[in-house]
DNA sequence: ACGGCTTCTTGCCAATTGACAAGAAATGAG
DNA sequence: CTCATTTCTTGTCAATTGGCAAGAAGCCGT
């Protein structure tokens, strides 16, 4: 496999030049993850900071009565980590787990800060990937307050159909915040409608 | 008004020496805004990155049928600023109105990326407060999914008390994503037990 | 102090959702 | 292929919540 895709992925930041951009994917490493395999556990320190070029993955916590919730979903062509524990070096709450095989490239913290330092360029797409991160989270949530099950539903039945074909249904319904059971329900209603 | 508080704050990054601190603290000029007055509307671009020493404020965005959608409260302390709109330069969908008078400093989008460049320390702080607001959010998140609206009301009510001071409920609700109505019920039915 | 506006509470009813449980269907390991 | 496990659907019932509307209480500007 080669970086072509990374190098293309890198390019979405305008101020960063093509030289710059290759060395900057020079630095990533090849990794692939097998279904089921986990990319982070709960209480670990999250160090690898990932580009996914093929497969899906999501994330998920514990609640207080230990059940599972999905806090996303992640599609190819998108970076991948932990930001708290990223950054802040402190234990993940969180455990990012493979849905399918998956192909991509990493850079661990240590390598992320030395190309920070010798590349300055790279901070800007650092923070760009923190700063849609933190809108697209942002969105989620007002939809989450202004938004019925039904709509949240239907928005991600458009904007992320692949999900569908690799999540189990009740980890979607988690994720849209509601039981197994509602969704269900929910699906059940539009096939009549 | 001194920047000491400024400064103190600026402290909580480790990395930044105390003669850095002095001179980011210098660049910061000094705001005040009275009540009800916006420090951002919908459609402007958010150009000020704001430090507020006194006062409260709330973010708020509209949904699709009109209705306004507290998505954010600011106590004393606290950087205030509409990530998206402030770093794409782009339209922000938020309002930030003050609920009291209030008192801070701030900088510009330009002067805080000559900062960026001239004290370089001051980087990490920018993550820091990107990386804070990333997990804040997060964790609200988690417990929009996990925890009832009593649980959510109760929550708010043991970290934030003074938003109820200063914050009609009817906001206060829509940031816990629930009517006004079911907020007063959920008080009137937690006096009973 | 007055009038008007906003905020808050409450009642009624309908819709949504969750908890729990049972059973069907699909999946995976050996 | 077979058995065990997981996933998905469906039913019943109770609890939560929203929509709507009316009335009380509080706040603000003149």
């Amino acid at each position: 496999m080669s970086k072509e895709k990374l190098i293309e992925y890198l390019r979405n930041e305008k101020q960063i030049s093509p030289v710059v951009r290759t060395a900057i994917a020079d630095n990533f490493n090849s990794i692939t993850i097998s279904k089921n395999q986990f990319l982070l556990t709960e209480g670990k320190i999250c160090n690898e900071y990932l580009f996914m070029e093929k497969g899906y993955l999501r994330a998920f916590a514990h609640d207080t009565g230990g059940n599972e919730v999905t806090t996303n979903f992640y599609c190819p062509g998108r970076v991948i980590f932990e930001v708290s524990s990223f950054f802040n070096r402190t234990r993940s709450k969180e455990n990012i787990q493979a849905l399918t095989d998956c192909e991509g490239w990493y850079i661990t913290y240590e390598q992320l800060n030395s190309l920070f330092h010798t590349l300055p360029e790279f901070r800007e797409f650092g923070r760009a990937m923190l700063v849609n991160g933190f809108t697209e989270l942002k969105a989620r949530m007002l939809s989450m307050i202004t938004e019925t099950a039904e709509e949240r539903y239907q928005h991600l039945l458009k904007t992320s159909p692949e999900i569908f074909q690799h999540a189990p249904l009740k980890t979607i319904a988690s994720y849209l915040g509601i039981t197994d059971t509602s969704l269900s329900r929910i699906r059940k209603d539009l096939v009549k409608k």
